[in-house]
RNA sequence: GGGCGAUUAGCUCAGGGGGAGAGCGCUUCCCUGACACGGAAGAGGUCAGAGGUUCAAAUCCUCUAUCGCCCACCA
């Protein structure tokens, strides 16, 4: 074996060999309890992120604990056709030919995405696979399968049967880039400086004038009324009479109505109902005409400014009043303005025809389903996020104007004005009315990307066929994710989820954070300070950085990923891999058994491992099946590194060399190193299954058993030897006594505690000889407390006695700290009746041994004189 | 305007009523027959501030400050 951890020389062998092996499949085992993952599925174009890198991590150590465990574990992996992201990119493909999708028409443009989803669709299923993330591939699927667009149609055709789904003509957000209408939650608000802009409307009769204020000037073009408050004793005769628009010359009348804020500006608000949400409720509550000013694009339309562009028409109104003395002021105002979140263009609010999903119905019950604990987040304070949103929510708009999604079921009579319902909402595509067999024209929206995402737990199951996978792994095992697409896709999930299934998808819904970079700042292309997990694991390896990553992942906060921590997981699997070679190298051949086989009869330091292993095991497997991985990992990390390592190890040098113990020394390497390597698989698949081929010689680690070492009762005085030991390691240091010197060690204890093992771990690990002596000894001697047992060490020729001295003073000014603070617990009345028994107890035990030891130091002190 | 989170070692972050933790960095010693991507021993914190609850507060409560994030119809 190499010398040192390659992780890209081992990494790239083992995906291939798991795949055909099928362990990914949950087939694998056959008769395992069901546990499913479905991946939030990645846009098809896009390509692996930090974010992924995290997500991954995290459901693939989920995973492949569960498989271990014995369950027919699948993760489910597959993409989404990400409809206005996709549709944008190979846009731009085509912009760079001097093309745009009009050119190339509707189908042959759909033609060209696909052509793009062939082409560079397996980009980012490939680098999962460079992860090692542990997909069953032959259940992979695509938000546009033909199985998964039947299940959408399924789901629109049902909603409209059962009248949640409707088309109106609403504001909705609309990006006049993309030329589509959005979701509220499509859209990005952020403060921007602007302007509000007053502007005096004259009265139609009479001298007088209102003034109204606007941060979007250009939309008075499309005012049909100005608003007051009611209760507005300014404006209270001034009610149902008419002011003239300025430069438009429309009478439009003055209305009261309790959304104004008479605090605000004047109290005179104008009124759009084509363009601001606020204004179209009250042209609904007033009768008012909507005047639309603007076309698709945010080009103004109309008799005057036709064919600006929103923002210089905004330019040329104010120009035009102010001509006209109707600009009475323009004021700085920093105000939140909406953008696109595929784009960042400013949307605008727009009126227009539109397929909405009546939310409510389907909310309650997903609401209710994590009040009555049938889903639950983790960790917990998601759920009043949740639950404010979920209890706020509006009708979701779900049509999209683009090319690029599911269809929308819906054709429209040609004939409807001849007494045809003029809707038509089918499951199989319809090429004449039902009605009166007339010619039809498909509605040419698509449906919003989330829509198909909020199937996705059944839909890959090939819902709305009762499969054997649907009945076997709905509801899945958990969900996986991050906060940033809660409200996107896991309230949604709820909804479809129990609506359709009548189940919420899954029991636990596990949110973690963002990855950030090292300064903490949000990873991203535009700051330009993304670290490309593809790079990381070419340098590093994958196993490192999944490591890296669990450790770092504390459940629900943002994760900052610096380098230093994926290095040092590498050195973490630089370690692993040596202790393994030694290992190897002391089993001289023979193999460790792939489960069990743990010894009984064994010496001190094999039964301490064993106790600590069983131990440390339990301790992992309960912060696992909490989601605490990171505290999970670290744990292991620590066990691992400091006890198995630094000290079983060594510890086991001694019990190698005897013929005695040399059996059971092996033994217990073979086992240890076996089911350590068994609790790291989840994080570092690679490395383990590379070192399990060395160690176990037979099968897969991916397909073995999940450790369960009995427990066992931590043996006497291995603990003792280990602070003795820690003792004159530090002796020496603090003297500089060189680990060369041997020093020996006068050892007067209970004598049942000093096993002839001491001996030779000593003289090993501390490179001190043993002495027993039945007496204390007093001067010229330093004194090395370890438990019960007292040691000596003749201080003559061998140290400083001023740096001895001083030694001992911290040590006892160390112990006094402590000493002090326990004493005035006990003397404290209030906590001798208060605190619990075994509190008091403890304390008094503490006071004891730190007297003791306190004593024992102060005669070490005289002794020095 | 509401809500949530953060503030702990030089740095990045865990912990969450009973003697302050990890990794990295730093200091000293050691290339001991698995590993110098290593070993050993150390230094280093008024747990943001102020009140409160408690026998006991880094931990629970209230307020304050600073920094993040989410939500909201700021014309």
């Amino acid at each position: 074996m190499n010398p040192t951890y390659e992780p890209n020389e081992i990494e790239t062998a083992w995906y291939d060999r798991w795949e055909q092996a099928g362990v990914f499949r949950p087939e694998v085992n056959p008769y395992g309890e069901p546990f499913c993952v479905v991946i939030p599925p990645p846009n098809v174009t896009g390509q692996l992120h930090m974010g992924h890198a995290l997500n991954h991590a995290i459901i693939d150590a989920i995973v492949r604990r569960k498989r271990m465990q014995g369950y027919a574990a699948l993760w489910v992996p597959g993409t989404d056709h990400a409809g206005i992201a996709t549709q944008n990119v190979v846009e731009r493909e085509l912009g760079a030919e001097g093309l745009s999708r009009h050119d190339l028409g509707r189908e042959a443009f759909v033609e060209q995405v696909w052509e793009w989803k062939r082409r560079s669709g397996a980009r980012i299923t490939q680098q999962m696979r460079r992860l090692g993330s542990s997909c069953d591939w032959t259940r992979e699927r695509f938000t546009m399968d033909d199985r998964l667009s039947t299940a959408v149609r399924e789901v629109f055709v049902t909603l409209y049967e059962e009248g949640l789904v409707y088309r109106g003509d609403r504001i909705i957000n609309w990006c006049p880039r993309c030329t589509t209408a959005l979701a509220e939650i499509e859209v990005e608000y952020w403060d921007e400086d602007g302007e509000l802009a007053h502007i005096a409307y004259p009265l139609t009769e009479g001298d007088g004038q209102v003034v109204v204020a606007t941060t979007r000037a250009e939309t008075m073009l499309g005012d049909t009324a100005v608003a007051v408050h009611p209760d507005d004793p300014r404006y209270a005769g001034l009610v149902g009479r008419t002011v003239t628009l300025p430069l438009v010359g429309r009478q439009i009348p003055i209305i009261a109505d309790d959304h104004v804020d008479p605090d605000f500006g004047t109290g005179v608000v104008k009124v759009t109902p084509a363009h601001d949400p606020n204004d179209f409720a009250i042209g609904e509550r007033h009768g008012l005409e909507s005047v639309t000013i603007m076309d698709d694009h945010g080009f103004i339309i109309g008799d005057l400014f036709a064919g600006l562009d929103r923002f210089d028409a905004r330019r040329a109104v104010k120009e035009a009043l102010e001509a006209a003395g109707l600009l009475v002021s323009v004021e700085d105002h920093r105000h939140s303005v909406g953008h696109c979140y595929r784009c960042d263009t400013v949307v605008e609010p727009y009126l227009s025809l539109q397929w909405f999903v009546e939310v409510r119905p389907i909310t309650d019950p997903a609401i209710d389903a994590v009040r009555n604990g049938e889903s639950r987040f983790v960790p917990e304070r998601w759920q009043n996020s949740y639950f404010h949103w979920m209890e706020n929510l509006r009708d979701w708009c779900v049509s999209r104007q683009i090319w690029w999604g599911h269809r929308i079921p819906a054709w429209y009579c040609d004939q409807a004005s001849e007494g045809c319902p003029a809707v038509h909402v089918s499951r199989t595509d319809l090429s004449a009315c039902p009605t009166c067999g007339g010619p039809v024209t498909q509605d040419e929206d698509v449906l919003d990307t989330w829509f198909s995402s909020a199937l996705w737990p059944f839909s890959v199951f090939g819902w709305p066929d009762t499969t054997p996978d649907l009945e076997t792994f709905y509801p899945n095992g958990v969900m996986v994710t991050g906060f940033d697409i809660m409200y996107f896709w896991v309230a949604r999930m709820m909804q479809m989820g129990i609506h359709f299934m009548g189940k919420a998808p899954y029991p636990d819904i596990v949110i973690h954070g963002l990855v950030r970079a090292g300064d903490g700042r949000k990873m991203s292309k535009s700051l330009g300070n993304a670290i490309d997990p593809l790079d990381v694991v070419d340098e590093y390896g994958a196993d490192p950085l999944r490591l890296a990553l669990l450790q770092a992942a504390a459940p629900g906060h943002d994760v900052s990923l610096d380098m230093e921590w994926v290095a040092g997981a590498r050195r973490f699997g630089n370690k692993v891999w040596n202790a393994a070679r030694f290992v190897l190298a002391g089993m001289d051949g023979t193999h460790a058994p792939p489960d069990g086989g743990y010894p009984g009869d064994v010496g001190p330091a094999e039964a301490w491992i064993l106790h600590r292993l069983a131990e440390v095991t339990a301790r992992f497997d309960t912060l696992c099946d909490g989601y605490r991985f990171s505290d999970a990992f670290g744990l292991l990390y620590n066990f691992m590194w400091a006890e198995v390592f630094d000290w079983y190890l060594e510890m086991a040098k001694v019990g190698l060399r005897s013929d005695a113990t040399a059996a059971s020394t092996r033994q217990t390497l073979g086992v240890v190193l076996r089911d350590v390597l068994k609790l790291l698989h989840p994080a570092m698949p690679h490395l383990t299954e590379e070192l399990w081929g060395h160690l176990v010689g037979d099968g897969l680690i991916a397909a073995s058993r999940w450790p369960d070492p009995p427990a066992r009762p931590a043996p006497p005085g291995v603990e003792t030897l280990q602070e003795l030991i820690g003792k004159v390691r530090s002796f020496r240091s603090q003297h500089g006594v060189s680990p060369r010197v041997p020093i020996e060690l006068l050892i007067h204890g209970p004598s049942g505690t000093i096993a002839d093992w001491w001996h030779g771990q000593l003289d090993a690990l501390a490179n001190a000889s043993v002495t027993p002596v039945a007496d204390e000894l007093g001067a010229g001697h330093t004194r090395l407390v370890a438990g019960p047992v007292h040691s000596f060490i003749a201080l003559a020729g061998l140290i400083d006695i001023d740096a001895e001295r001083d030694r001992l003073t911290r040590a006892v000014a160390e112990i006094d700290k402590v000493l002090g603070r326990a004493e005035a617990k006990l003397g404290n009345p209030g906590f001798l009746d208060k605190a619990p028994d075994d509190v008091v107890a403890k304390e008094r035990a503490k006071v004891a041994e730190l007297s003791e030891r306190r004593a024992s130091l102060q005669s070490q002190l005289n002794e020095l004189g």
